[in-house]
DNA sequence: ATAACTGCAAACGGTTTGCAAGTCT
DNA sequence: AGACTTGCAAACCGTTTGCAGTTAT
């Protein structure tokens, strides 16, 4: 094959799936799923919006693609934020809570990137007791 | 006044908006305007959601409460296959990667939750550099 | 040939808004 | 009294899904 789709074992190459990797590719920083719709349009007039929802789910699955907030809903912090992180059993789907801390320290951070942490979101995923 | 509520100046303080920032002082981490209702619920139970949802945006306003994304939308960040998290500035919504990671280790996490660890992703939350 | 994929439109779920009734100051 | 706030339900808008036609393999 000449041209290396990331996607899934199985999954086909089409116009529409080129178009829309081709549009993350050209992506600076975060985007939402309708300005890649937009863009992947100017290769692909006749692509819809479902089919790139369900293009980006694809990449999604192979890890191409990071959603920054899961579930697609509006999330909030109180602004003294304590740790609080997910177990994510990938076996029975259980989620357990830890507060075991797993962010770079403040310092570091900013010593490195110049960047001020507020707040961190960490999924640990895995095999829970249970599932073992 | 006995009670004091971080509201913006002229607003009242009602048994509803005591519910609901009392919910966000018992929040760890990010929670959902849904989840805040449910919560704040048990002191005040015929608190409505709309109710709810004007209430954080007075939160907001106040700087008590911070949005983690801007628009209510579900963004993504384009990957590349290492091992890297993401720095969201959530001032100017860009992204940047890094590779500093302190993850629990896998002996921490089985000894403490009996859960074994396989793959994990970590937001960090804040402001860049820019926009300090 | 046939299983995967697509566009369309309807369905869905979270968020916002209009309004009449109720409440704080 | 008067302006602000509330709950309700409808409106709104981004996302998902069912389906009949199309396409990659």
């Amino acid at each position: 094959m000449a041209y290396e789709l990331a996607l899934p074992a199985g999954a086909r190459t089409t116009a529409q799936r080129r178009a829309v990797l081709h549009a993350v590719e050209e992506s600076v920083g975060s985007f939402t799923v309708a300005q890649l719709h937009e863009r992947a349009r100017r290769l692909e007039p006749r692509l819809g919006l479902a089919t790139t929802y369900r293009t980006v789910e694809l990449l999604r699955a192979t890890g191409r693609v990071h959603p920054l907030l899961g579930e697609g809903r509006h999330a909030y912090v109180s602004c003294r934020p304590e740790h609080h992180h997910h177990l994510v059993c990938t076996s029975c789907g259980g989620v357990e809570e830890t507060e075991l801390c797993a962010a770079p320290s403040a310092a570091e951070l900013r010593r490195r990137h110049g960047f001020q942490p507020a707040a961190h979101e960490l999924d640990i995923y895995g095999t829970c007791r249970r599932c073992t």
